[in-house]
DNA sequence: AAATTTGGTTTATTTTATAAACTAGTTTAC
DNA sequence: GTAAACTAGTTTATAAAATAAACCAAATTT
């Protein structure tokens, strides 16, 4: 019947940001705070959820003098966010 | 950009719950266990949470000797699915 | 050079989901 | 006919998740 639902993607914020970056392949944490609109502290724990998982890659740097951190969907994200979208489907009778 | 998504809909027992009812306008209890394979509590609590949104009704009454919770949906339970899967297909790009 | 802003992380709190325990009655087996 | 097991749930407690608040280090502005 009815699969379940990948609860790292069933997330309103981890899966705006997994559009964002199926989308976008690549975006920086002030970006992807700005779309989501989400507060610092929370996308930091999100990103580094994702991370834990393998769906995206964080990497580190800067941009002149500034700190800056750079998200990289992976290839295993991208298969997940499929897999998401088509058992959400079967909910939504899609 | 992206919508905020209704919380009462985005939980997996709760839109299986929602979608189950927008197939059958109508479900026992105990149909819907079985279809969601949920556990009577969680369930009980679930279709509580909806009820108190006004997204179903419930009717409570015997088949034969034994208790029955019929669970209709309402009008608004449908129209809140209908928006919530509209706004979900912004975060699957559907 | 003090105050504010940027770009975050860590920790604490709130909310939510889930399971365990309980209630009330029914059916079955002795 | 009564004890045991089952049905159909509800209520309450626990676990997990989401979110916000507090913090840190460095940069920029005044």
């Amino acid at each position: 019947m009815l699969k379940k639902l990948n609860p790292l993607l069933h997330s309103e914020l981890r899966l705006a940001i997994m559009s964002l970056l199926v989308s976008m392949q690549k975006a920086e944490f002030t970006l992807i705070k700005e779309k989501t609109e989400a507060t610092a502290g929370n996308l930091s724990v999100q990103i580094t959820k994702l991370e834990e998982a393998g769906y995206l890659r964080v990497e580190k740097g800067f941009k002149g003098k500034m700190p800056q951190t750079i998200c990289i969907i992976t290839k295993v994200g991208i298969e997940a966010f499929e897999q998401y979208v088509e058992d959400l489907k079967e909910y939504l009778k899609l």
